[in-house]
DNA sequence: CGCGACGTTGATTTGCCTCAACGATTGTGG
DNA sequence: CCACAATCGTTGAGGCAAATCAACGTCGCG
């Protein structure tokens, strides 16, 4: 179990005695989620949250027509889970796969109270974490109200570079709220500005 | 100062002694914010986290073209702050303003920073919140992705019925991300549908 | 009263979607 | 190691949901 990312991911907001990492460590579980394999499907329970060690992993949404809709893209260092089912542990809607093999880390929702109660430390770590996530999700709000596909696409690629090695490009539009054929046309359109 | 519902909401996720009460109301602040009046303003720092006693605020923002989009409304019993700026604490882009006459409590970020450390319990308060928060702004945004304009207006005025009270058509569709006049042109073909 | 904010309605335009066809890769079973 | 299917991206023609623009009625308020 490689765990020197996640010990340096919570060191950036809260500093662990050795004996409260090696309890932390303890409530973990390794895992691998292979290219293409579902990690979480809709209408289980989301017991983990999940810390993405190597790879990529992507969470989306299938909705009555059978249209994928990427919530969130996780890279190494991101932290990836259903927040709605991990929290009520009722069932929920979001499925997480692999983009490419990969390698995380799992904390189940049992393991995180324990943890609470263990090392009070830790809700302020998840505080701080839900908070940043709150950011990024109002920012993508605002983003997808006020902005055109062009914008919204150029702005994705300056933020998250390193997505699209992993992505595919019609993971990227489903993202971005818009069809695969469309992303295509604007980067057809973007190439010949360019040049 | 009516600290009665705010009490309440605090109770919710946290049990309090009536020393951690005082503590607790000593660090804020009542203000009234009247209709139109704004309670803060794009490019300044959001000092405050604001709770809602009494009236309707809402929270937008404002494009390039002088649009306005609406990122969240404020019912009595509800907390609203420009997440990104009052964490940072550096100029934020949100606005605030009354849509009525309305009565609220603010917790200052300093004063958040010293009730976290007098009564820990308000961290596990504060992620309550901001998961709850977080939970809400993914499933706007897979609605905003998944569904038409008309059926987003269902939604909202099935989940919101209260915000319609308060709340201009224009702002609501703002909110929905549409234009005032395609709302009124929804609402006609609803109406029509109806009778 | 008269002005500004608000909602409505219609004509026209447009950003993005749908559908369909096609090449390039990838991967998989025989 | 090859044939074949599946996945992925591209391109074009046509269509639709929602935007834009403009005109108008109503209401509340200084």
């Amino acid at each position: 179990m490689n765990t020197d990312l996640i010990l340096q991911n919570v060191a950036r907001h809260i500093s662990l005695t050795e004996a409260e990492k090696k309890i932390f460590l303890s409530l973990l579980q390794s895992k691998t989620v292979k290219r293409r394999q579902s990690h979480l499907a809709e209408g289980e329970v989301c017991v983990d949250s999940t810390f993405v060690v190597q790879g990529a992993l992507k969470g989306f949404t299938v909705d009555k027509n059978g249209i994928e809709h990427v919530i969130s893209f996780a890279l190494p260092g991101w932290w990836i889970a259903d927040m709605y089912s991990f929290i009520s542990q009722k069932p929920g809607t979001l499925n997480i796969e692999g983009l490419v093999d990969s390698e995380v880390l799992l904390l189940s929702r049992t393991n995180q109270q324990k943890l609470y109660e263990e090392v009070p430390k830790f809700e302020r770590f998840y505080r701080i974490l839900v908070e940043n996530s709150l950011v990024a999700s109002q920012q993508r709000l605002v983003n997808n109200l006020s902005l055109a596909a062009e914008e919204r696409y150029l702005h994705f690629t300056e933020k998250y570079p390193s997505i699209i090695e992993y992505a595919p490009q019609h993971s990227i539009a489903s993202y971005l709220g818009i069809t695969p054929e469309f992303l295509s046309k604007i980067r057809g359109r973007l190439a010949r500005k360019q040049s």
